[in-house]
DNA sequence: TTGCGTGCAAAGGTTTTGCATGGCA
DNA sequence: TGCCATGCAAAACCTTTGCACGCAA
């Protein structure tokens, strides 16, 4: 598995890099790709995508997050590079992926690891909850209730 | 849902209290008070495991995570208090959950709100790695390999 | 007594798999 | 040319749902 570079795998990465802040299932990800391929373009189809999203998210090339709501699975481009280093944030609302480069984020690794005895793995970790731009548009509802 | 105290629910709701530190899947769950109930006992059905896992995860009685590998979820009694104000750290090996109360992860709570603006949701939050004692577990691969 | 919760079995939705064909190297 | 990847359809898997009965309050 992966040893071909195939027209199929192609246009399932080249749309993923195309839009790197979206997340997709499985499922949605192959109806796109069907409606969206010009004609001539050659589309995945289902089984196909769902074998691709499996090898792309073990080899690094997309990252698997669990659905916040239901069951299943959503599928991100991950673009960035050194990001076992750091922690990500992700935000509930816009689904926007935010990396957490920052000292603050390296101390607290260090300080689990020295303090805790906790080897913290940040392929697998994400922080939940709300960016600055969503939350801003949640602040008049709570500046209503006096908080 | 959740009006009534039910043997079944009683049922569930002992198992997993009795064993807080394991995490099961629905399935899981179900065969296990299948097995374990007493003659006289009443498990619950496989349906009706379902529904309480779903509704006892909603009310806060136990947590929901996703499995590490494969699809599903896997169920865990929450038996803490304060947990919406500090972060959880999982082992991936062992599975044991650890409440981390220190300042060190309040700080980065308050880091992420202040320098980013980022609102972290400790309830749906969980960081991922090993823990100090699986960890030492695998130290003399480690040192094998001189790191 | 009332109506919620349960169990069974069937339905539903999602993901995986077997096998023949087609394509990449 | 040889083997891998794909597509289709069927199977497998997990979870939810409909309905009649039994039990908690």
């Amino acid at each position: 598995m992966g040893k071909y570079q195939t027209e199929q795998k192609k246009v399932l990465v080249g749309f993923m890099k195309e839009h790197p802040q979206e997340q997709y299932t499985a499922e949605e990800l192959s109806a796109l790709l069907e409606e969206r391929t010009p004609a001539g373009g050659q589309a995945p189809g289902k089984s196909t995508v769902y074998r691709l999203v499996s090898e792309l998210s073990e080899n690094g090339t997309l990252r698997r997050f669990p659905k916040s709501a239901g069951r299943g699975w959503t599928y991100q481009y991950h673009h960035a590079e050194g990001c076992s280093e750091h922690l990500h944030l992700k935000c509930m609302k816009c689904g926007c992926l935010l990396h957490l480069e920052c000292d603050a984020g390296k101390e607290l690794i260090e300080h689990l690891l020295n303090e805790h005895g906790f080897m913290i793995d940040n392929e697998k970790t994400v922080l939940y909850g709300l960016c600055g731009a969503c939350r801003r548009l949640t602040i008049p509802y709570v500046k209503d209730k006096n908080l």
